[in-house]
DNA sequence: ACATTTAGATAGAGTTTATCGATAGTTTTT
DNA sequence: AAAAACTATCGATAAACTCTATCTAAATGT
């Protein structure tokens, strides 16, 4: 049994495909299909059933497949110990970024990431939470930034700043001439919200629950960009809600239709979140390291109340 | 890296000599080292310190070697899902027992095991406690019997039975008139015990010591063997305490000097121990399940009082 | 001080093993 | 029925692993 061995049947029984297998795996499908046979004749046993299309792991095959998981990552992680001893910090490193914090968040600590760990090749993907989280799981990303709290058990979850939200009510909408918004005065069915899949809907989705008992099937209009949300609003289609960060970039004219939540102001909890296994570990420190201190700079609210990501609750 | 390699550097960390590690890994001492160097090449470090002698693991080497023993450990369960999936129960399982249950409970259960489960080759070894929690540490014994409670974090404990002590008050005792033995009645300056290093020893320290407070410098006579202990209590030279397997095998003219405990009867633990990784679960299991069987109908005492074998208490 | 022993590194040869490209045999899809 | 997709097999090659034999350095003994 070797690793190079585990490391093809963890391929094959991801992409349920030995040939593709093989393609991610850098060798040819030949090489790839007798390392695995090898390692089923040794163990005397079928860790696929070839006869089923696409290929099906057996169930002997699931345990040895969660078993080689398992072992290929404790192998990584020697070389994460020699790095850390030499004070090395690189390698690629794969960050997932959901939509709603992705282009607020990235430009203010990319380039200061970048320059602080040269050796670092930081790969960054835009994906919803679920998404996330699948390839959390599946190590296909090291690490994510995402609202939080989820309570998934395998993550763990490092907050880096609390971010709340700001109305952004335009001119003739009923709220546009109280002082400060309530959670209560949210009506859903005239709050413009993301497209489904987004977490953040769903945060806002919880915001309005907290306040009145709304029936969800009401909503009637879902954008896939704050941007748009606002140009709707700016319609007269109703309010919508944005998170602090993106309210910086507005233009001034639209900067006068923002209104901010009675304190303490409903917010969303931001994390980097990762696998418990904690492989690259030291390039998620230096990563939670850089954000939190240059968000601190530009988030400073003590007191918000925060609202959950998650719908089930 | 390749399993082999590790499975070399945990050799020469263990034995802190290549020639002997690789007498220990069936190979030669050149194919070893060049495996060893070979690693030291991909990681860039060295794992060991050639210049000292004996030779010295390196501080990063350290690391890595209990990494390694964790990756080794964990790709040999590999063999253990496939083993229990075709519920092949076999293979070396080294048994450690300590010298005061040896004699009497290894006859109990040993043909029964070996007939049930004739693919074991069952590998005894008769150490003390201090010695059988080292090598279990270190992966040389799958298991051992002992008395209990150890509270050592890496092992896990499956009590077998609870063994009463027995008094053996020779004819001519001042105990010998009394009705039932209670543990303020002993005292360690004449009770008979067996050497240092016996935690059985230990036990009876304990419970006279909870009876009154002694000074333990006053013994005066220990032996290696029940047997001895007898013979000795025989000739006036106090009385001495019997766990209640051993007097089963005492001659009658020898039985009448037993003399038990009033109820509950201060008694030992003893369990079946392992390392917590539960490697070779199944035939570990399998062995609980033999003992206890055959145990449950010799021993039959509900109402006992546990002695523990730790000095510290 | 010199020979001997011990332990690890090195060299070279032989064997095994991993990999590749080409191809053949299946099954599924069109 | 033909085409496409996919895995197994074969033969060749290159790489790797292991062995025996030898070398080097350090410690030990006379």
């Amino acid at each position: 049994m070797t690793i190079t061995q585990l490391q093809y049947v963890l391929a094959v029984a991801e992409y349920q495909n030995f040939t593709l297998a093989a393609q991610k795996s850098f060798v040819t499908q030949p090489t790839l299909s007798m390392q695995v046979q090898k390692l089923e004749d040794e163990l005397d046993v079928l860790i696929f059933d070839r006869s089923k299309k696409p290929i099906a792991v057996t169930e002997v095959g699931k345990k040895i497949v969660a078993q080689a998981k398992n072992i290929v990552n404790e192998a990584s992680r020697i070389v994460d110990i020699v790095d850390q001893e030499k004070g090395f910090i690189g390698g690629d490193f794969t960050l997932g970024i959901i939509p709603t914090i992705m282009p607020t968040l990235l430009p203010m600590f990319l380039k200061t990431f970048i320059r602080k760990y040269p050796k670092v090749n930081l790969i960054i993907k835009e994906q919803s939470t679920e998404t996330l989280i699948r390839n959390l799981q599946d190590n296909h990303i090291d690490a994510a930034i995402a609202a939080t709290p989820l309570e998934i058990e395998f993550i763990k979850e490092r907050p880096l700043y609390y971010e709340p939200f700001v109305g952004y009510i335009p001119r003739n909408h009923r709220l546009r001439d109280v002082q400060n918004l309530k959670p209560q005065d949210l009506d859903v069915s005239d709050v413009l919200l993301l497209q489904d899949g987004h977490c953040f809907r769903d945060g806002v989705i919880n915001l309005c629950k907290a306040s009145k008992d709304v029936n969800e099937e009401h909503f009637q209009l879902q954008s896939g960009s704050f941007e748009t949300l606002v140009n709707l609003a700016d319609e007269d289609l109703g309010m919508t809600l944005l998170p602090y960060l993106n309210t910086l970039e507005l233009d001034d004219s639209k900067k006068k239709n923002l209104k901010h939540f009675d304190n303490p102001p409903p917010a969303r909890e931001v994390s980097l979140i990762y696998h418990k296994n904690e492989l690259k570990i030291q390039i998620t420190e230096a990563l939670i390291d850089v954000i939190a201190s240059i968000v601190r700079g530009a988030i400073a609210f003590q007191d918000v109340k925060i609202i959950s990501p998650l719908n089930q609750k």
